[in-house]
DNA sequence: GCCAACGTTGGC
DNA sequence: GCCAACGTTGGC
């Protein structure tokens, strides 16, 4: 299984909004840049990915999991963009902000750090182990 | 609200 | 195929 995280502007797509999706969960459309839609062509049904909201909050607040692979994105015509589905599986008991992350040496090369500005970004499993870890949670229950 | 980083577009 | 102009993202 590979990990991932999604980012979302809270005002435009918030943890709550995914929640409220239920099992059902819902499309990650609007992503219009070639890397952060490649990332998405390799997702397989069952991956894990944390929910980071930016611009408001500039923390991970959740745990999704993709629930449909690739597809077009239905908000546009265009051909170029696909997206897949996720869907909420848990908060996070204690969010782990930006910063927090920052400050961990284990995490330094995180695309969260290193790549700020890509809105979906491959995560590997010791920084999804050590993030798990900060936020409270068991990796080896979710 | 500002601005740095960086991806995309389009003229040549 | 280069590169300047431009637009967008996202932290501060």
């Amino acid at each position: 299984m590979a990990y991932w995280l999604f980012k979302s502007e809270p005002n435009a797509w918030s943890w709550e909004d995914q929640v409220a999706r239920g099992a059902a969960g819902e499309e990650w459309d609007g992503i219009r840049n070639y890397q952060a839609r490649n990332f998405m062509r390799e997702m397989k049904i069952g991956d894990r990915g944390f929910f980071y909201h930016s611009n408001v909050g500039l923390e991970i607040v959740g745990i999704v999991e993709v629930c449909q692979t690739v597809h077009p994105d239905s908000t546009t015509d265009d051909a170029r963009w696909d997206c897949v589905d996720v869907r909420a599986v848990c908060p996070l008991p204690v969010p782990v902000t930006l910063k927090q992350v920052k400050a961990n040496p284990k995490l330094a090369d995180m695309s969260l750090v290193t790549s700020m500005r890509l809105s979906v970004q491959p995560v590997k499993p010791d920084e999804w182990a050590e993030v798990c870890k900060m936020a409270g949670l068991d990796p080896r229950t979710i």
